[in-house]
DNA sequence: TATGAATGAGCCTTCATTCAT
DNA sequence: TATGAATGAAGGCTCATTCAT
């Protein structure tokens, strides 16, 4: 009874969300109009605002679904209960499961687009630490998991995945989709590279003697 | 004569970047009309064609003259001729003028938030090559005239610099104006860590042993 | 059982009229929608149309409604079966009821602005004759019975409350709401002798000479 | 040159203009939307924004010209400078000017129920002083023509004319429609005894006698 | 009797762009 | 070179009303 109404309800914003998408990738965000989506989902225009505030709530909730998709799915392949992987430096893990997004990006560049001009931090939190869409996979326990696991402490955690984050997603936006400064490929050994760093930046273990220089002179003296 | 018709001109499109730069900070790019930036210039709606493309083409021409400011303030106030400057490190260089950028957006937010919303990389490199605005800094320039005092080799440097800018960019956006995940002040030694250690990747002369490392195994064995 | 149904009817409906008064009151009629209503009454959009036919018809029944209680107030504190009512001049007494009333408004302007707003005297007097709310005072009866105990005969008076009630109506909104011309405690001596003399224009009796005079040139010869 | 874009200006505005009135006395303000009035006036929809604010400014505009033009045409036939005229009693040429209009709105009942429904005292007012249409007439100059001429004095003559002209408006709207209380020309006699009382009620003429006595008693003594 | 999801017509308004002057 | 009136497509959004449950 109430029950068909609830799936009705589903099916009609899974509707919106999917040809939302859709039309966010090839149009892009600024040329789609609402019409366009109520038109292309198949609801008419007033069912949009049953359930979307506006473009922006839509376009929200689409980026955070799509980035934890891009997660899922980048994890999913590994088998995190699997000896080789628990074996595998920390720094490695992430370099796989980055250069996993990364290619999963490099085939769908629509995807990177979209995500590159409309993701902000602050909401993308805000999404994860609410689990706006339930279906949404909780990655952030698995960064939890991997630095849990790993055979070194590390310090700021939360700081160290912001830098690798923001470094990743704004270089690799400019490498895929205009080849600048150079390609992706190009870049992948340099960008891995900087992501070993940083990591390594945030290790605490006594033996990693070179970082300890650096703390002393943090900032420039001026400051 | 001609002359003054020339200056006049002149005279019309600075008035309409200048006043379109300002209407850009206060009610950002999307809520600025043409018919907002003539009026404010003082000018006809019809003239803003005679000297600009569109908005998009305006904006662009902003954005580069705006960041060109940007290194040349955060420049301006070191001497480069100075001995006690030729003696610091490339890296502390790099912080210096860095941290210097970053204190200019932290006093200037309407100006980050136009530039991280507005500044591709491919345009800003074109804009830098071609000089677009004749009266902008040639800042490139600083950046090989530090490589080229650094007492040490540099593999690509144009990548190290864009992987710098790339992480710079995105991660202060988001702390100076959102303070996420954590302020500007508390990411800064992070954030310097982090940029010390690209440059280290980037070092190639032979007393740098700990890169020698990575460089063997830069990217996943699948790829 | 079937009282309880009725009862259950008559809530809604009266949550219906008491909120739907509230926001006409404070939104205006224009600007409130039926879902507005239906929401703030806690029934759904589908009930309002159960008991009544649209906006329109809601908003008639108001208004009969309110205009009926304002008049009930002005009433009720005098003693209609006082000697020293009785023996008040019937001029007096229409005057003394008017100023209630006024005075009522002056405390509740959004009530004068929705009433004056939308009051049709077609109406109005139709919802009087019908009775339409059953729990309305019958307000005509007492003009009836003030005109029946005044010491004088009047012609024709329901034109004359007609008269007094549009001259008192239209004049004092502008008065109180906007002190245009002016405030309304300085209209009111104007416009209680106007409201005098339209009664002395009524009155039959012998003595009263000076309108006779009047009845012989009503309109203008013209006509 | 000037002059031909100009004139231009002009023609659009008065078509805009003159076609929204027959359509607010056709369809009423409500039920005409932008679009129409500007369909009809054989302009783009965004050529209305260059010439009004939106409906209500294009509204007050008309009320404020066709009640002048009302007021116009009531008096233009009667020739000011005529002994006749001059001779006549002040409350005579009143409910001579009144009862021309009346005529004027039997004969369009479509324009007093235009006028009614949205004439504000207030901006009728301002509309007045202003002079907002150039070419309208200054009627309130001829207001105080006849009150000057008048063969006595008259206390606040302003606010009589309010109270006139607000009883007037207001009976006529209902007996013109809707024949309620009864038809307009039976109200006529009453109606014009009670302006002539109203009159009466602003002599300051020493002969008055009869008016002295309600000075003292203007209201209610509980006020 | 009551619900509230769905509808889709329709409204207001903005704005980039053109073009006659 | 400069103007600014005119355009009209397009967009966001509201809302009375219906109807299956």
């Amino acid at each position: 009874m109430g029950g068909k109404v609830q799936q009705n309800k589903k099916q009609k914003k899974e509707a919106l969300l999917e040809n939302a998408l859709e039309l966010f990738l090839s149009k892009g965000l600024q040329d789609t109009s609402i019409a366009d989506i109520a038109k292309k989902a198949g609801v008419a225009k007033g069912t949009f605002y049953l359930y979307f505030k506006d473009k922006i709530d839509l376009r929200n909730i689409l980026i955070a679904h799509e980035a934890s998709k891009l997660f899922e799915k980048a994890t999913a392949k590994l088998d995190v209960e699997d000896e080789d992987w628990k074996n595998t430096d920390f720094e490695e893990q992430m370099i796989i499961v980055i250069d996993h997004i990364i290619n999963e990006l490099v085939a769908n560049k629509r995807l990177l687009t979209f995500i590159s001009k409309n993701l902000s931090w602050g909401y993308f939190k805000f999404a994860l630490l609410n689990n706006r869409l339930e279906e949404d996979v909780d990655f952030s326990k698995l960064f939890e998991n991997m630095i849990a696991n790993a055979n070194y402490q590390l310090r700021d955690p939360e700081i160290m995945i912001f830098l690798i984050i923001e470094l990743v997603s704004s270089t690799i936006y400019s490498c895929i989709l205009y080849d600048e400064p150079v390609g992706i490929e190009e870049i992948k050994p340099f960008l891995y590279d900087s992501i070993r760093s940083i990591v390594r930046c945030h290790r605490t273990s006594d033996v990693e003697e070179q970082t300890k220089e650096n703390m002393t002179k943090k900032c420039p003296k001026s400051l």
